[in-house]
DNA sequence: TATCTTTGACCAGTT
DNA sequence: CAACTGGTCAAAGAT
Protein backbone atom coordinates (compact mmCIF):
# COMPACT_ATOMS: atom_id res chain seq x y z
CA UNK A 1 0.00 0.00 0.00
CA UNK A 2 1.33 3.72 -0.04
CA UNK A 3 2.95 4.62 2.33
CA UNK A 4 0.64 6.97 3.42
CA UNK A 5 -1.97 5.47 4.48
CA UNK A 6 -2.84 3.00 6.92
CA UNK A 7 -2.05 -0.31 5.96
CA UNK A 8 1.51 0.71 4.75
CA UNK A 9 3.58 -0.82 6.56
CA UNK A 10 7.39 -0.47 7.28
CA UNK A 11 8.32 -3.84 8.46
CA UNK A 12 11.47 -3.41 10.28
CA UNK A 13 13.82 -6.14 10.82
CA UNK A 14 13.04 -8.63 13.12
CA UNK A 15 15.42 -8.39 15.22
CA UNK A 16 14.10 -5.59 16.88
CA UNK A 17 10.29 -5.80 17.31
CA UNK A 18 8.71 -1.78 16.86
CA UNK A 19 5.74 -0.49 17.08
CA UNK A 20 3.60 1.42 14.76
CA UNK A 21 1.76 4.03 16.69
CA UNK A 22 -1.73 4.16 16.09
CA UNK A 23 -3.41 6.57 14.77
CA UNK A 24 -5.23 9.33 16.32
CA UNK A 25 -8.61 8.87 17.83
CA UNK A 26 -11.35 10.21 16.25
CA UNK A 27 -13.66 12.53 16.60
CA UNK A 28 -15.85 10.09 16.01
CA UNK A 29 -17.47 10.44 19.48
CA UNK A 30 -18.81 13.36 19.26
CA UNK A 31 -19.84 12.77 15.98
CA UNK A 32 -21.73 9.71 16.39
CA UNK A 33 -21.32 8.94 19.88
CA UNK A 34 -19.07 5.92 19.38
CA UNK A 35 -17.11 4.06 17.77
CA UNK A 36 -18.11 1.13 17.90
CA UNK A 37 -21.61 2.41 16.29
CA UNK A 38 -20.08 3.44 13.32
CA UNK A 39 -21.34 2.90 10.15
CA UNK A 40 -19.59 2.59 7.04
CA UNK A 41 -18.93 4.87 4.11
CA UNK A 42 -21.83 3.87 2.64
CA UNK A 43 -24.11 3.93 5.62
CA UNK A 44 -22.66 7.46 6.45
CA UNK A 45 -24.06 8.57 3.32
CA UNK A 46 -27.22 7.60 3.39
CA UNK A 47 -27.54 8.55 7.03
CA UNK A 48 -26.75 11.84 6.23
CA UNK A 49 -29.41 12.39 3.75
CA UNK A 50 -31.70 11.36 5.64
CA UNK A 51 -30.63 12.97 8.99
CA UNK A 52 -30.15 16.35 7.78
CA UNK A 53 -31.18 19.00 10.56
CA UNK A 54 -33.65 20.95 8.90
CA UNK A 55 -32.38 23.41 11.69
CA UNK A 56 -29.10 23.33 11.27
CA UNK A 57 -29.37 22.57 7.40
CA UNK A 58 -30.02 26.34 6.01
CA UNK A 59 -28.40 28.29 8.68
CA UNK A 60 -26.57 30.37 6.54
CA UNK A 61 -22.88 30.94 6.89
CA UNK A 62 -22.85 33.98 8.35
CA UNK A 63 -25.21 32.69 11.25
CA UNK A 64 -22.83 30.13 12.08
CA UNK A 65 -19.94 32.36 11.77
CA UNK A 66 -21.55 34.79 14.00
CA UNK A 67 -22.33 31.97 16.57
CA UNK A 68 -19.14 31.02 16.34
CA UNK A 69 -17.68 33.77 17.09
CA UNK A 70 -19.20 34.12 20.39
CA UNK A 71 -18.45 30.96 21.53
CA UNK A 72 -15.35 30.08 23.23
CA UNK A 73 -14.87 27.19 21.37
CA UNK A 74 -14.34 29.10 19.16
CA UNK A 75 -11.15 30.32 20.65
CA UNK A 76 -10.01 27.20 21.81
CA UNK A 77 -10.12 25.48 18.21
CA UNK A 78 -8.19 28.35 16.76
CA UNK A 79 -5.45 28.44 19.37
CA UNK A 80 -4.88 24.97 18.54
CA UNK A 81 -5.44 25.11 14.73
CA UNK A 82 -2.92 27.88 15.27
CA UNK A 83 -0.35 25.65 16.83
CA UNK A 84 -1.17 23.44 14.85
CA UNK A 85 -0.25 25.16 11.56
CA UNK A 86 2.74 26.28 12.71
CA UNK A 87 4.21 23.17 13.40
CA UNK A 88 3.19 21.61 10.16
CA UNK A 89 3.15 24.32 8.05
CA UNK A 90 5.58 26.61 9.38
CA UNK A 91 7.19 27.27 5.83
CA UNK A 92 3.86 27.35 4.31
CA UNK A 93 1.85 30.41 3.02
CA UNK A 94 0.98 32.63 5.81
CA UNK A 95 -1.98 33.98 3.41
CA UNK A 96 -3.67 30.60 4.46
CA UNK A 97 -3.26 30.24 7.77
CA UNK A 98 -4.91 33.78 7.91
CA UNK A 99 -8.02 32.12 6.53
CA UNK A 100 -7.92 29.55 8.38
CA UNK A 101 -7.46 31.03 11.71
CA UNK A 102 -10.46 33.40 10.89
CA UNK A 103 -13.48 31.87 9.47
CA UNK A 104 -13.18 28.18 9.44
CA UNK A 105 -13.45 28.91 13.46
CA UNK A 106 -16.92 29.51 12.66
CA UNK A 107 -17.49 26.27 11.24
CA UNK A 108 -16.05 24.15 13.85
CA UNK A 109 -18.27 25.42 16.28
CA UNK A 110 -20.91 24.74 14.00
CA UNK A 111 -19.73 21.60 13.02
CA UNK A 112 -19.68 20.61 17.22
CA UNK A 113 -23.17 21.88 17.55
CA UNK A 114 -24.53 20.76 14.63
CA UNK A 115 -22.35 18.68 12.74
CA UNK A 116 -22.65 20.39 10.07
CA UNK A 117 -21.36 23.24 8.44
CA UNK A 118 -22.78 25.70 5.98
CA UNK A 119 -20.53 27.21 3.03
CA UNK A 120 -21.45 29.29 -0.40
CA UNK A 121 -22.50 26.19 -2.72
CA UNK A 122 -20.50 26.56 -5.87
CA UNK A 123 -19.62 24.35 -8.21
CA UNK A 124 -20.61 20.89 -9.87
CA UNK A 125 -19.01 17.57 -8.22
CA UNK A 126 -20.12 15.87 -11.02
CA UNK A 127 -16.81 16.67 -13.11
CA UNK A 128 -15.35 15.24 -10.51
CA UNK A 129 -16.31 12.01 -11.48
CA UNK A 130 -15.24 11.80 -14.84
CA UNK A 131 -12.40 13.49 -14.46
CA UNK A 132 -9.26 12.64 -12.38
CA UNK A 133 -8.19 16.72 -12.04
CA UNK A 134 -10.32 19.20 -11.12
CA UNK A 135 -10.20 23.20 -11.40
CA UNK A 136 -13.57 24.51 -11.12
CA UNK A 137 -14.43 27.67 -11.14
CA UNK A 138 -14.34 29.89 -7.82
CA UNK A 139 -17.73 31.52 -6.84
CA UNK A 140 -17.36 34.21 -4.01
CA UNK A 141 -19.24 33.84 -1.14
CA UNK A 142 -19.10 35.91 1.56
CA UNK A 143 -15.36 37.21 -0.14
CA UNK A 144 -14.64 33.86 -0.76
CA UNK A 145 -14.81 31.02 -3.47
CA UNK A 146 -16.57 28.00 -2.52
CA UNK A 147 -13.92 25.68 -2.56
CA UNK A 148 -12.26 28.16 -0.02
CA UNK A 149 -14.86 28.06 2.26
CA UNK A 150 -14.97 24.31 1.52
CA UNK A 151 -11.75 23.72 2.01
CA UNK A 152 -11.64 25.22 4.94
CA UNK A 153 -14.64 23.70 6.84
CA UNK A 154 -12.85 20.55 5.76
CA UNK A 155 -9.56 21.71 6.93
CA UNK A 156 -11.59 22.75 10.22
CA UNK A 157 -13.34 19.41 10.34
CA UNK A 158 -9.80 17.95 10.09
CA UNK A 159 -8.67 19.49 12.90
CA UNK A 160 -11.63 19.01 14.93
CA UNK A 161 -11.33 15.54 14.18
CA UNK A 162 -7.88 15.74 15.96
CA UNK A 163 -8.87 18.16 18.89
CA UNK A 164 -12.09 16.43 19.88
CA UNK A 165 -10.68 12.62 19.58
CA UNK A 166 -8.80 13.89 21.92
CA UNK A 167 -9.26 16.63 24.49
CA UNK A 168 -7.94 14.47 26.70
CA UNK A 169 -7.20 11.65 25.14
CA UNK A 170 -4.15 12.54 23.38
CA UNK A 171 -2.91 14.00 26.57
CA UNK A 172 -2.54 11.51 28.75
CA UNK A 173 -2.40 8.68 27.18
CA UNK A 174 -1.39 8.91 23.49
CA UNK A 175 1.38 10.76 23.40
CA UNK A 176 3.14 9.57 26.30
CA UNK A 177 5.49 6.66 25.41
CA UNK A 178 4.58 3.33 26.98
CA UNK A 179 6.03 2.53 29.69
CA UNK A 180 7.00 5.40 31.12
CA UNK A 181 3.41 6.92 30.41
CA UNK A 182 2.70 4.71 34.08
CA UNK A 183 3.78 7.65 36.02
CA UNK A 184 2.66 10.44 34.37
CA UNK A 185 -1.12 9.25 32.95
CA UNK A 186 -3.66 9.66 34.92
CA UNK A 187 -6.21 6.88 36.23
CA UNK A 188 -8.73 5.96 34.01
CA UNK A 189 -11.35 7.52 35.46
CA UNK A 190 -9.66 10.60 34.64
CA UNK A 191 -11.25 12.53 32.86
CA UNK A 192 -9.10 13.29 29.31
CA UNK A 193 -10.25 16.76 29.60
CA UNK A 194 -8.78 17.17 33.24
CA UNK A 195 -5.80 15.69 32.07
CA UNK A 196 -3.10 18.10 31.08
CA UNK A 197 -1.68 17.18 27.93
CA UNK A 198 1.89 16.35 28.12
CA UNK A 199 2.62 16.10 25.07
CA UNK A 200 5.18 14.05 24.14
CA UNK A 201 5.30 13.65 20.40
CA UNK A 202 5.07 10.48 18.77
CA UNK A 203 8.82 11.08 17.60
CA UNK A 204 9.65 10.57 21.04
CA UNK A 205 8.18 7.74 21.63
CA UNK A 206 9.11 6.30 18.78
CA UNK A 207 12.95 7.09 19.85
CA UNK A 208 12.05 5.12 23.25
CA UNK A 209 13.30 1.85 23.15
CA UNK A 210 11.13 -1.04 25.12
CA UNK A 211 14.40 -0.88 27.50
CA UNK A 212 14.38 2.82 28.50
CA UNK A 213 10.88 2.71 28.74
CA UNK A 214 10.88 -0.48 31.14
CA UNK A 215 13.33 0.91 33.10
CA UNK A 216 11.12 3.30 35.19
CA UNK A 217 7.85 1.43 35.41
CA UNK A 218 9.52 -1.44 36.93
CA UNK A 219 8.57 -4.42 37.15
CA UNK A 220 5.32 -4.42 34.84
CA UNK A 221 7.00 -5.97 31.90
CA UNK A 222 7.35 -9.56 32.58
CA UNK A 223 7.91 -11.58 30.11
CA UNK A 224 5.23 -12.94 30.08
CA UNK A 225 2.50 -14.23 27.72
CA UNK A 226 1.21 -11.63 25.11
CA UNK A 227 -0.93 -10.01 27.20
CA UNK A 228 -2.07 -6.53 26.41
CA UNK A 229 -4.95 -6.27 28.98
CA UNK A 230 -7.72 -6.39 26.32
CA UNK A 231 -9.67 -9.25 25.25
CA UNK A 232 -9.47 -10.41 21.80
CA UNK A 233 -11.62 -12.50 19.57
CA UNK A 234 -10.19 -13.89 16.24
CA UNK A 235 -11.56 -13.89 13.17
CA UNK A 236 -9.26 -14.55 10.47
CA UNK A 237 -5.90 -16.51 9.70
CA UNK A 238 -4.20 -15.87 6.27
CA UNK A 239 -1.40 -16.29 4.71
CA UNK A 240 -0.07 -13.09 3.30
CA UNK A 241 2.35 -13.30 0.42
CA UNK A 242 5.46 -11.75 1.25
CA UNK A 243 5.63 -13.02 4.92
CA UNK A 244 6.24 -16.43 6.50
CA UNK A 245 3.79 -16.79 8.66
CA UNK A 246 0.23 -16.86 8.94
CA UNK A 247 -0.94 -14.03 10.03
CA UNK A 248 -4.07 -13.95 12.42
CA UNK A 249 -7.01 -10.62 13.04
CA UNK A 250 -8.54 -10.03 15.98
CA UNK A 251 -10.76 -8.13 17.17
CA UNK A 252 -11.22 -6.19 20.76
CA UNK A 253 -13.90 -8.40 22.37
CA UNK A 254 -15.44 -5.30 23.74
CA UNK A 255 -18.95 -4.11 22.62
CA UNK A 256 -18.60 -1.41 20.38
CA UNK A 257 -14.68 -1.53 20.42
CA UNK A 258 -13.13 -0.50 16.98
CA UNK A 259 -9.50 -2.16 17.88
CA UNK A 260 -8.10 -4.98 15.91
CA UNK A 261 -5.00 -6.36 15.73
CA UNK A 262 -2.90 -8.28 13.26
CA UNK A 263 -0.30 -11.04 14.67
CA UNK A 264 2.01 -13.08 12.80
CA UNK A 265 3.58 -15.74 14.78
CA UNK A 266 5.97 -18.05 13.59
CA UNK A 267 5.60 -22.21 13.18
CA UNK A 268 6.95 -22.50 16.68
CA UNK A 269 4.51 -20.04 18.22
CA UNK A 270 7.17 -16.76 18.42
CA UNK A 271 5.16 -14.07 17.49
CA UNK A 272 7.39 -11.65 14.72
CA UNK A 273 4.71 -8.89 13.92
CA UNK A 274 1.86 -7.49 15.86
CA UNK A 275 -0.13 -4.52 14.48
CA UNK A 276 -2.68 -3.04 16.10
CA UNK A 277 -5.46 -0.44 14.78
CA UNK A 278 -7.49 1.53 16.08
CA UNK A 279 -8.01 3.27 19.94
CA UNK A 280 -9.98 1.60 22.47
CA UNK A 281 -12.94 3.12 23.50
CA UNK A 282 -13.06 1.64 26.94
CA UNK A 283 -10.99 0.64 29.39
CA UNK A 284 -9.07 -2.55 29.62
CA UNK A 285 -10.88 -5.18 31.81
CA UNK A 286 -9.12 -5.72 34.99
CA UNK A 287 -9.93 -8.80 35.14
CA UNK A 288 -7.54 -11.18 35.48
CA UNK A 289 -8.90 -12.95 32.98
CA UNK A 290 -8.75 -12.95 30.17
CA UNK A 291 -7.51 -16.30 29.60
CA UNK A 292 -8.43 -16.34 25.87
CA UNK A 293 -7.26 -13.62 24.62
CA UNK A 294 -6.59 -13.84 21.30
CA UNK A 295 -3.61 -11.91 21.53
CA UNK A 296 -1.70 -15.42 21.90
CA UNK A 297 -2.65 -18.15 20.73
CA UNK A 298 -1.20 -20.09 23.74
CA UNK A 299 -3.62 -17.95 25.52
CA UNK A 300 -1.78 -17.51 28.68
CA UNK A 301 -2.01 -14.94 30.42
CA UNK A 302 -0.38 -14.05 33.31
CA UNK A 303 -2.46 -12.60 35.45
CA UNK A 304 0.11 -10.27 36.88
CA UNK A 305 1.27 -9.48 33.19
CA UNK A 306 -2.51 -8.54 32.60
CA UNK A 307 -2.61 -6.11 35.54
CA UNK A 308 0.62 -4.55 34.42
CA UNK A 309 -0.76 -4.44 30.81
CA UNK A 310 -3.72 -3.25 31.83
CA UNK A 311 -2.67 -0.56 33.61
CA UNK A 312 -0.27 0.39 30.74
CA UNK A 313 -2.98 0.36 28.26
CA UNK A 314 -5.16 2.05 29.95
CA UNK A 315 -3.26 5.03 29.39
CA UNK A 316 -3.02 4.40 26.22
CA UNK A 317 -6.58 3.17 25.57
CA UNK A 318 -8.31 5.51 26.58
CA UNK A 319 -11.79 5.36 27.06
CA UNK A 320 -12.97 5.93 24.11
CA UNK A 321 -11.66 8.92 23.52
CA UNK A 322 -7.87 8.34 23.13
CA UNK A 323 -6.31 7.53 20.19
CA UNK A 324 -4.55 5.44 21.40
CA UNK A 325 -4.19 1.69 20.94
CA UNK A 326 -1.65 -0.14 23.14
CA UNK A 327 0.32 -2.01 21.77
CA UNK A 328 1.31 -5.51 23.52
CA UNK A 329 4.20 -6.33 22.03
CA UNK A 330 5.06 -10.06 22.77
CA UNK A 331 7.19 -12.62 21.52
CA UNK A 332 7.42 -15.42 22.72
CA UNK A 333 8.74 -18.68 22.52
CA UNK A 334 6.69 -21.76 23.84
CA UNK A 335 7.51 -21.57 27.09
CA UNK A 336 7.96 -17.60 27.47
CA UNK A 337 6.35 -14.89 25.94
CA UNK A 338 8.11 -11.79 25.93
CA UNK A 339 4.95 -9.41 27.12
CA UNK A 340 6.02 -5.43 26.70
CA UNK A 341 3.32 -3.79 26.88
CA UNK A 342 3.60 -0.79 24.69
CA UNK A 343 1.22 1.71 24.66
CA UNK A 344 1.07 3.73 22.18
CA UNK A 345 -0.95 6.18 21.60
CA UNK A 346 -0.93 7.56 18.73
CA UNK A 347 -1.18 9.93 18.53
CA UNK A 348 -2.51 11.98 17.42
CA UNK A 349 -0.56 14.22 16.45
CA UNK A 350 -1.99 17.05 17.27
CA UNK A 351 1.09 18.13 15.81
CA UNK A 352 0.00 17.40 12.87
CA UNK A 353 3.39 15.73 11.74
CA UNK A 354 3.73 12.85 12.76
CA UNK A 355 1.24 11.77 13.87
CA UNK A 356 0.73 8.49 14.49
CA UNK A 357 -0.79 6.21 12.51
CA UNK A 358 -3.83 4.45 12.77
CA UNK A 359 -1.69 1.43 13.34
CA UNK A 360 0.62 0.31 16.31
CA UNK A 361 2.95 -2.12 14.85
CA UNK A 362 5.32 -4.44 16.69
CA UNK A 363 7.56 -6.84 15.42
CA UNK A 364 8.63 -9.05 17.35
CA UNK A 365 12.44 -10.30 16.61
CA UNK A 366 12.86 -13.57 14.29
CA UNK A 367 12.16 -16.87 15.74
CA UNK A 368 15.56 -16.73 15.95
CA UNK A 369 16.73 -15.07 18.30
CA UNK A 370 16.33 -15.55 21.33
CA UNK A 371 13.99 -14.57 24.20
CA UNK A 372 16.27 -13.22 26.33
CA UNK A 373 17.65 -11.13 23.73
CA UNK A 374 14.20 -9.96 22.52
CA UNK A 375 14.16 -8.56 26.23
CA UNK A 376 17.05 -7.25 25.89
CA UNK A 377 16.63 -5.78 23.11
CA UNK A 378 13.25 -3.99 23.71
CA UNK A 379 10.53 -2.99 21.70
CA UNK A 380 11.18 -0.41 19.80
CA UNK A 381 8.28 1.96 19.12
CA UNK A 382 8.97 3.92 16.41
CA UNK A 383 6.78 5.68 14.45
CA UNK A 384 5.12 5.50 11.21
CA UNK A 385 5.25 8.76 10.91
CA UNK A 386 3.12 9.65 8.20
CA UNK A 387 3.15 7.18 6.33
CA UNK A 388 1.64 4.60 7.64
CA UNK A 389 -1.48 5.70 8.57
CA UNK A 390 -4.07 4.06 10.43
CA UNK A 391 -6.74 1.73 9.10
CA UNK A 392 -8.86 2.75 11.79
CA UNK A 393 -9.40 6.40 11.32
CA UNK A 394 -11.70 8.57 11.59
CA UNK A 395 -12.92 9.64 8.65
CA UNK A 396 -14.71 13.06 8.24
CA UNK A 397 -17.45 13.57 5.90
CA UNK A 398 -18.73 16.54 4.15
CA UNK A 399 -21.55 16.80 3.15
CA UNK A 400 -23.24 19.36 0.58
CA UNK A 401 -26.14 20.04 -0.57
CA UNK A 402 -25.23 22.36 -3.24
CA UNK A 403 -22.88 21.54 -6.11
CA UNK A 404 -19.47 22.64 -4.35
CA UNK A 405 -16.76 20.96 -6.21
CA UNK A 406 -14.83 19.14 -3.48
CA UNK A 407 -12.70 17.71 -6.13
CA UNK A 408 -10.89 20.55 -6.39
CA UNK A 409 -8.63 19.52 -3.98
CA UNK A 410 -5.65 21.24 -5.76
CA UNK A 411 -3.79 18.34 -5.99
CA UNK A 412 -3.18 16.20 -8.93
CA UNK A 413 -4.45 12.74 -9.55
CA UNK A 414 -4.46 9.86 -11.79
CA UNK A 415 -7.17 7.34 -12.08
CA UNK A 416 -6.18 3.52 -11.52
CA UNK A 417 -9.05 1.68 -11.49
CA UNK A 418 -12.92 1.98 -11.41
CA UNK A 419 -15.18 -0.52 -9.76
CA UNK A 420 -19.12 -1.17 -8.73
CA UNK A 421 -18.69 -1.74 -5.38
CA UNK A 422 -21.46 -3.76 -3.84
CA UNK A 423 -24.40 -1.10 -2.12
CA UNK A 424 -23.98 1.22 -4.96
CA UNK A 425 -24.65 0.78 -8.29
CA UNK A 426 -22.74 3.57 -9.18
CA UNK A 427 -19.48 2.59 -10.07
CA UNK A 428 -16.70 4.11 -7.31
CA UNK A 429 -13.42 5.65 -9.43
CA UNK A 430 -10.10 5.35 -7.77
CA UNK A 431 -7.14 8.47 -8.03
CA UNK A 432 -3.71 8.34 -6.84
CA UNK A 433 -1.99 11.65 -5.97
CA UNK A 434 0.52 12.35 -9.36
CA UNK A 435 3.34 13.87 -7.20
CA UNK A 436 6.09 11.07 -7.16
CA UNK A 437 6.63 9.65 -4.20
CA UNK A 438 3.38 10.77 -2.64
CA UNK A 439 1.09 7.75 -1.79
CA UNK A 440 -2.03 9.49 -1.08
CA UNK A 441 -5.49 7.90 -2.87
CA UNK A 442 -8.89 8.90 -3.23
CA UNK A 443 -12.02 7.61 -4.25
CA UNK A 444 -14.88 8.95 -5.55
CA UNK A 445 -18.43 7.84 -6.28
CA UNK A 446 -22.14 8.37 -6.39
CA UNK A 447 -24.40 7.86 -3.45
CA UNK A 448 -26.58 5.02 -3.80
CA UNK A 449 -29.54 7.49 -2.92
CA UNK A 450 -28.85 10.06 -4.28
CA UNK A 451 -26.79 10.31 -8.25
CA UNK A 452 -26.30 13.83 -7.17
CA UNK A 453 -24.70 13.26 -4.40
CA UNK A 454 -20.84 12.45 -4.62
CA UNK A 455 -18.97 10.88 -1.78
CA UNK A 456 -15.20 11.30 -1.99
CA UNK A 457 -12.87 9.44 0.67
CA UNK A 458 -8.91 10.64 1.15
CA UNK A 459 -6.61 8.24 2.05
CA UNK A 460 -3.17 9.16 3.57
CA UNK A 461 -1.29 12.63 3.68
CA UNK A 462 0.22 14.30 1.43
CA UNK A 463 3.87 14.50 1.60
CA UNK A 464 4.30 17.80 -0.80
CA UNK A 465 2.85 20.64 -1.26
CA UNK A 466 -0.03 21.77 -3.16
CA UNK A 467 0.94 22.04 -6.91
CA UNK A 468 0.88 25.19 -8.82
CA UNK A 469 -2.14 26.18 -9.41
CA UNK A 470 -2.91 27.48 -12.96
CA UNK A 471 -4.48 30.43 -10.95
CA UNK A 472 -4.50 31.70 -7.91
CA UNK A 473 -7.69 32.05 -7.20
CA UNK A 474 -8.01 28.13 -7.37
CA UNK A 475 -4.47 27.49 -5.78
CA UNK A 476 -5.88 29.03 -2.59
CA UNK A 477 -8.55 27.16 -2.17
CA UNK A 478 -6.71 24.43 -2.60
CA UNK A 479 -4.63 24.78 -0.72
CA UNK A 480 -6.81 25.43 2.40
CA UNK A 481 -8.19 21.89 1.65
CA UNK A 482 -4.95 20.41 0.95
CA UNK A 483 -3.83 21.40 4.37
CA UNK A 484 -5.95 19.22 6.22
CA UNK A 485 -4.37 16.46 4.95
CA UNK A 486 -1.10 17.15 6.53
CA UNK A 487 -3.00 17.64 9.55
CA UNK A 488 -5.14 14.85 10.33
CA UNK A 489 -5.50 13.64 7.53
CA UNK A 490 -2.16 11.56 8.32
CA UNK A 491 -3.81 8.65 8.78
CA UNK A 492 -6.74 10.13 8.21
CA UNK A 493 -9.36 8.65 5.59
CA UNK A 494 -12.15 11.73 4.44
CA UNK A 495 -14.77 11.35 2.74
CA UNK A 496 -16.70 13.85 1.28
CA UNK A 497 -19.97 13.70 0.64
CA UNK A 498 -21.14 16.74 -1.56
CA UNK A 499 -24.48 16.36 -2.85
CA UNK A 500 -26.19 18.78 -4.99
CA UNK A 501 -29.26 20.15 -4.16
CA UNK A 502 -32.13 21.47 -5.96
CA UNK A 503 -33.05 24.89 -4.49
CA UNK A 504 -35.51 25.94 -6.44
CA UNK A 505 -33.58 28.56 -7.80
CA UNK A 506 -30.56 30.43 -8.01
CA UNK A 507 -27.42 28.86 -7.07
CA UNK A 508 -26.73 31.84 -5.13
CA UNK A 509 -29.29 31.15 -2.61
CA UNK A 510 -28.21 27.40 -2.81
CA UNK A 511 -25.95 26.90 0.67
CA UNK A 512 -24.06 24.38 0.72
CA UNK A 513 -24.13 22.37 3.57
CA UNK A 514 -21.33 20.22 4.99
CA UNK A 515 -21.13 17.86 7.35
CA UNK A 516 -17.84 16.35 8.88
CA UNK A 517 -18.29 13.08 10.81
CA UNK A 518 -15.96 10.47 11.28
CA UNK A 519 -15.93 6.95 11.55
CA UNK A 520 -13.92 4.64 12.34
CA UNK A 521 -12.88 2.91 9.60
CA UNK A 522 -11.82 -0.28 9.86
C1' DT B 1 -25.37 -25.48 25.07
C1' DA B 2 -22.27 -21.75 24.81
C1' DT B 3 -18.13 -19.93 23.30
C1' DC B 4 -14.09 -19.83 20.66
C1' DT B 5 -11.29 -21.20 16.57
C1' DT B 6 -10.73 -22.62 11.93
C1' DT B 7 -11.11 -21.89 7.27
C1' DG B 8 -13.06 -21.22 2.68
C1' DA B 9 -15.64 -17.67 0.47
C1' DC B 10 -16.46 -13.06 -0.41
C1' DC B 11 -15.30 -8.26 -1.15
C1' DA B 12 -12.66 -3.95 -1.72
C1' DG B 13 -8.73 -2.21 -3.47
C1' DT B 14 -4.75 -2.58 -6.68
C1' DT B 15 -2.11 -3.79 -10.68
C1' DC C 1 -11.40 -5.99 -17.59
C1' DA C 2 -9.18 -9.81 -15.26
C1' DA C 3 -6.16 -11.34 -11.92
C1' DC C 4 -4.22 -10.62 -7.36
C1' DT C 5 -3.94 -9.60 -2.56
C1' DG C 6 -5.28 -8.53 2.03
C1' DG C 7 -9.05 -8.15 5.20
C1' DT C 8 -13.43 -9.80 6.83
C1' DC C 9 -17.39 -12.77 7.18
C1' DA C 10 -19.58 -16.60 8.76
C1' DA C 11 -20.59 -21.53 8.65
C1' DA C 12 -18.69 -25.48 10.59
C1' DG C 13 -15.90 -27.67 13.85
C1' DA C 14 -13.66 -27.89 18.37
C1' DT C 15 -13.53 -27.25 23.20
Amino acid sequence: MAENDGTSRTKVPSSRPTISLPPRTSAEYIFTGGAGASPGPMTLVSNFFSENDPDSEFRSFSQLLAGAMGSPVALMNRRTILKEDEKEFGDGDEKEYGLKQHRPLSLVVAAQSNNMFTVPSGLSPASLLESPSFFSPVQGHFGMSHQQALAQVTAQAAQLQSQFHMPSEYSSSILAPPATSLDQQPSFGTAPSQMPAPRTTLVESSVVSYSEQRSQPPPLIVDKPAEDGYNWRKYGQKQVKGSEFPRSYYKCTHPNCPVKKKVERSLDGHVTEIIYKGQHNHEPPQHIKRAKDGGNSNGRSNLAVNAEMGGVQDHSGNLGRSNETAAAVSKSTRDQELCQATQEQLSGSSDGEEVGDAETRVDAEDEDQPEPKRKNTGVRVSEPASSHRAVTEPRIIVQTTSEVDLLDDGYRWRKYGQKVVKGNPHPRSYYKCTSTGCNVRKHVERASTDAKAVITTYEGKHNHDVPAAKNSSHNTAHSNLSQIKPQNAVGVKHSLINKKMDFGGSDQQAVALLRFKEEQVT
